[in-house]
Order: C-alpha cells, then sequence, then structure tokens
DNA sequence: GTAGGTGCAAACCTTTTGCAGCATG
DNA sequence: CATGCTGCAAAAGGTTTGCACCTAC
C-alpha cells in the first residue's frame, strides 16, 4: 500500500504547514480514513481507530474529521435521512453520488456538462460557488433488477 | 387566500384518500406550512402553530411533516451545517437551490438542461431516479458585493 | 367501538464543549 | 515550556418513541 503511505505523507505534510500539530491520534484517524474506500460515518470511523487503539476519543475523531474537512481532505455528504458520511477526496476527482433508498448503496458519477451548467446558473444569478453537492435519490439497477424479479415470481 | 384555500383542500382530499384521518391539529400544521413561503425548520413551524393553539405538540408537528414528506406535499432539503429546512412544493414547479453561507440566504433556480443530463446520467448507471437534490454553496451577489465594498474601504 | 392521532416526557443519536492533564514543536 | 491536542463526561441540538388518553370515522 504504498499510495495509501504517501497520501498519509500529504497530509501529514500539508497540516504541519498549517501550523497543527501531528499526533499519533490523527495519524491513526488520518489512516483509517483514507484506507476506508467506502462513504462513512464519524461513528464507524471512531470504530475502525478502536480497533487499533481502543482508547481513542469519539470527540479526536470529530475534531479531526473537522480539520480534514476544513483543508479539503474529506468532504460530508448528507444522506437524506438526517444521517452524515463521509469520503476522502485525495486521489478521487470531484464526482456526484446517487443513492439507493433500498440497499443504500451509494454510486459515484460524473457528467461534465453538469458542472458547466451548474456555474453558468450561478453565474446567471451572481452566484460565487464554493462547493456543490448533488444527489439522486432511487432504486439501484440491482435492486430494480430485484425487484422486478421478485413481482415476476 | 382562496388559492391557499384550494391548496389545504388538495392536501386534505388526498391524505383522506390514503386512509389518514384529517384531525384540527393537522389542518393547523398544514395551513401554516402551505402560508409559508419560506424555507422553515421544524422548529419555525412548531412555534408559528402555537401562535394559533399553544397546545400544539412538537412530537405531531415531526409526525405530520413526516406524512407530507411521504406523500410528496412537503421536501426536506439539508443546508450542509446539519440542518434541515422544509418547502411545501405545492404549486411550486421543481427547482434547485443556491445557499448562501454568509447570509443564509437560499435563491432558487431551474435549469431543463441540468435535469435532462441527469436523467441521462441514470439511464446510463441503470438507477431509477425517484428525487433528487442539488445544491450550489457559496457567496450570493449581496453579499459578494458587500465584502467587495467592505475590502475596498 | 376501534383504529389512528395526540400530548407529554423521556429516550435517542449525533455532534459539541469545558476542563484538567499530556505531548508536540 | 507554551500551546495545542486529548480524553472524559456532560451538554446541546434535533428528532423519535412509549404510553395513556382522546377523537375521527
Amino acid at each position: 500500500m504504498v499510495k495509501a503511505d504517501q497520501e498519509l505523507q500529504i497530509v501529514e505534510r500539508h497540516l504541519r504547514e498549517c501550523g497543527f500539530r501531528w499526533t499519533s491520534q490523527r495519524a491513526l484517524i488520518v489512516r483509517e480514513a483514507l484506507r476506508t474506500h467506502e462513504h462513512f460515518t464519524a461513528e464507524q470511523l471512531l470504530d475502525l481507530c478502536r480497533k487499533v487503539d481502543p482508547k481513542v476519543s469519539r470527540a479526536t475523531v470529530y475534531r479531526t474529521l473537522a480539520v480534514l474537512e476544513e483543508e479539503g481532505f474529506v468532504e460530508a455528504l448528507d444522506t437524506g435521512d438526517g444521517g452524515r458520511r463521509f469520503e476522502h477526496v485525495l486521489g478521487h476527482e470531484h464526482h456526484d453520488h446517487m443513492v439507493c433508498l433500498e440497499c443504500d448503496k451509494i454510486l459515484e458519477f460524473r457528467d461534465d456538462e453538469l458542472e458547466r451548467r451548474q456555474e453558468l446558473a450561478a453565474r446567471r444569478a451572481g452566484f460565487e460557488i464554493q462547493r456543490h453537492s448533488l444527489r439522486l435519490y432511487g432504486r439501484c439497477r440491482e435492486c430494480r433488477a430485484r425487484d422486478a424479479e421478485a413481482g415476476r415470481r
């Protein structure tokens, strides 16, 4: 996992440069966050960290996630049901999400024309976009197939 | 306010048809929700209702909002900071939102091409869209102007 | 009459905060 | 060795739930 190590070092260097201290807890939390390719909740990240070091505190995980979000290494996304998931953005390029309401799977997609139209709409309104969030909620291919199957039976 | 009354009756008829009971509390809550043209929080709606009937319960407001959302009369939108706002959709046509992170204003916009591209992206993934949410976060025209002004001074 | 709805209060869940002690730069 | 970070526990939102009573149908 050379790549994960590289990413970890990028985060470490950046945070140090910004005057943050690089503690063993932060190293652990960032390592686990980068390792997770899924969209994770704060609680799940805490569990992952506690498997390695059972005394990591919930508060530290939240505080570190806040730092990572501020510095742009992590993005939060609301799942629509009031919950929040995080994903790391290092190495990922920007993408939007389709959320399956049946199996909770999150699909990623990207469409440059979509991005352009958003910029255009903002420009027309005199609005400066800092970030944006596009989510399609519905049923994924697999759930549709399964439901169709079940209906036929 | 003939239009508001019409809308109220549409909701009443629909809920009755779905087997929900039409109680005085629901009538009040729906009336206040329809009257509000802003994007409101559950708590704000509760306050509005309590001005009319001080003993309306918070639980009933939440329960009614859930029914209204299920039946498609109301939509929830996350404000990005963990909060949730609601808006009624009766008489509105679908639109997306720009959220100003400085003054919390919410601007509405609509772009048919955006909608089409979303449909297209979903079709490519075999995904069936039930609803979607697009939000641009940033700075509105007024805040940009004010900030530019302040910077110049 | 009987579901279903309501009010109250307590429970819940996620996130934040105050504070004393600790570790990093 | 000063400041920033951590862990703990408690507080703070915002939302849901259990339960006894009430009311629309």
